[in-house]
RNA sequence: GCCUCUGUAGCUCAGUUGGUAGAGCAGCGGACUGAAAAUCCGCGUGUCGUUGGUUCAAUUCCGACCGGAGGCA
């Protein structure tokens, strides 16, 4: 039977990272944040990442611990978060994940390692240079060749995973296709306990995010971003595509207004939360705990608490 | 008060030489295996401002009225 593990899941501005600590508390637990922008340093203000406070309270870890011009990847996120959760275990303590990056989490738990291939090697290079000089359905006719499968599955506008799919055939002479088979069907790594948190009204959630927004701004959201333009973070790094710094980049520029900028991370916001719940909707073991109105973490931490002990924790 | 322009989807606007209408954005749903806070896909009935008239037929033409913008007084 694999180790039992806490994964605390929602979408956005849902009270994860509170109930969270709240559970590691309770079941001593360690912190396992599995958030692809709340890694790197010096983000803490626009990703509403865990405050010095909550990090004291309980051992935090895979935040801001790496440099923003470093661009990370699932795959090497899945290696280290799985050292760290290993390392837990060993101490017995139990594993709490929170985390709102799906595809992260649910590679975590199921154990599924990645097909070779990194950002800026040599193939992946070529391939962007092909698809900026002669288009796409070269490449896709390359691929229908290589995988019929994955030419069969990828609309043709979804270029980035025609030329991922492209990466590995052409890395390793093997398609995407048979690696994600093979993975797909690997045994459950560990054995996850599911705490969802979200609101019934999409409305109060959305109130919420905007408020949230207004407060990131008020604790100086635009100086963090004007700061990791300073340290010469690059705009195309991964770091700088989070919601909340891209959109406050023109703002710096003068080329839109800070409010015009404000409204854009607020609206962004909403629609990641809604892909977030996408992603979350087709799980079905997850134990949903519903706010009606405000976030009563007193309430939730007994009804969560009562879940998971009927899963088997102490 | 008079003149001109304008009123079509939640928003910005197309359009119908008269046969009851369609884009972008928003919204909703979905996908997701090394950029995932990324990327991609699907979904469009709305008293065509109100009310009379002409017409087989009006959102479209004509009149009045109501709202908005501008101009002249």
């Amino acid at each position: 039977m694999p180790p039992k593990i806490l994964c605390v899941v929602g979408p956005t501005a849902c009270g994860k990272t509170k109930m969270g600590i709240l559970l590691a508390q309770r079941f001593s637990g360690e912190i396992i944040s599995v958030d692809s922008m709340q890694i790197y340093r010096g983000m803490e203000t626009g990703t509403a990442a865990p405050t010095g406070a909550e990090r004291a309270a309980v051992p935090h870890h895979m935040v801001a611990i790496a440099d923003p011009g470093d661009n990370w990847s699932v795959a090497k996120f899945v290696e280290t978060a799985g050292s760290c959760i290993q390392d837990i275990l060993r101490r017995n303590k139990l594993p709490v994940l929170v985390g709102g990056t799906g595809l992260y989490l649910d590679a975590i738990v199921s154990g599924r390692h990645f097909a070779p291939g990194s950002a800026g090697s040599a193939v992946r290079e070529a391939l962007q240079a092909e698809l900026d000089t002669v288009g796409i359905e070269p490449l896709l006719a390359e691929l229908r060749q290589a995988d019929p499968v994955s030419a069969e599955r990828l609309h043709p506008a979804d270029t980035k995973r025609i030329l991922r799919a492209l990466e590995v055939f052409r890395e390793t002479g093997k398609t995407i296709s048979q690696h994600n088979q093979e993975t797909r069907d690997l045994p459950k790594k560990y054995d996850p306990i599911y705490i969802g948190l979200a609101f019934r009204n999409r409305e109060d959630m959305k109130n919420l995010i905007g408020r949230r927004v207004d407060k990131m701004m008020e604790n100086g959201l635009l100086d963090e971003v004007r700061a990791l333009l300073d340290a010469g973070i690059p705009r195309s790094s991964t770091a700088l595509q989070a919601i909340g710094y891209k959109e406050l980049l023109p703002a710096l520029e003068g080329t839109v207004s800070v409010e015009d900028a404000v409204e854009e991370i607020k609206l962004r916001s909403r629609q990641y939360a809604k892909r977030q719940l996408t992603w979350l909707r087709k799980n079905q073991d997850i134990h949903w705990v519903y706010w009606e109105k405000e976030r009563n973490f007193a309430d939730a931490l007994q009804i969560a608490t009562e879940i998971i002990m009927g899963e088997g924790l102490q």
